[in-house]
DNA sequence: TAGGCCATCTGGTCCT
DNA sequence: AGGACCAGATGGCCTA
């Protein structure tokens, strides 16, 4: 298994090997603003750097065709790519603050997009396993919440649809996967 | 070196 | 119309 605990990259500043030094990349974020004749997907230099291999996966040019970009239009693209990047790193900022609150065994090793959203998937399961066998139990019998809230999760389970397992509909296996996952990752597996 | 994970760019589509 | 969202593509970094 390996550790994901890396230090938090930030992609290097895109200067473009084809682009005239000293033009375009106010910020050293920006791709070549210059002016790229527009091969619509050229505009990762280290795609051209690389020879371009993959000709034949290029996506097909925008709009605007092979006959270049007008200033305007690189202006807004640019301004997108800028809102992108926010909205990548609100996700991010998401992804990090369900890390934390996910309890997880290793503390030292971050966990991965999907492992986040997998153990808290289980974990949130498994929560609702607990509260359902405390409730239950508290009112055994009785009209309470417990009964209505079994009830009800058991609806939810197969609006969720059929495809849950057999194990996955009871509370209990909640537990059990979630348990299991969280010494899965601790083994590294 | 291969594979996994990630950041970024980009064009298309959906939504307000 | 403009922004948000999405998915594909690509390259960098890291570990086994």
């Amino acid at each position: 298994m390996k550790t994901k605990n890396r230090p938090p990259r930030r992609r290097a500043p895109v200067q473009d090997t084809e682009a005239t030094p000293g033009e375009g990349t106010p910020d050293g974020s920006l791709p070549n603003p210059g002016p790229e004749p527009a091969k619509g997907l050229r505009s990762r230099p280290a795609r051209a750097a690389a020879g371009a291999p993959g000709e034949g996966r290029r996506r097909r040019p925008g709009p605007s065709g092979p006959g270049g970009r007008r200033d305007s239009s690189i202006q807004r693209r640019l301004e997108s790519n800028e809102r992108e990047r926010q909205r990548m790193h609100k996700l991010n900022n998401a992804f990090q603050a369900l890390r934390e609150v996910i309890p997880h065994v290793r503390a030292d090793k971050k966990l991965s997009k999907i492992e986040t959203l997998t153990l808290a998937k289980n974990y949130i399961k498994s929560l609702t396993a607990t509260i359902l066998t405390m409730s239950s139990s508290r009112l055994p019998g009785l009209e309470g919440p417990g009964p209505k809230l079994y009830q009800h999760y058991q609806q939810q389970q197969q609006v969720a649809g059929g495809t849950l397992g057999a194990t996955e509909a009871q509370p209990q296996g909640h537990l059990q996967r979630y348990s299991t996952q969280i010494h899965s990752f601790r083994e590294g597996t």
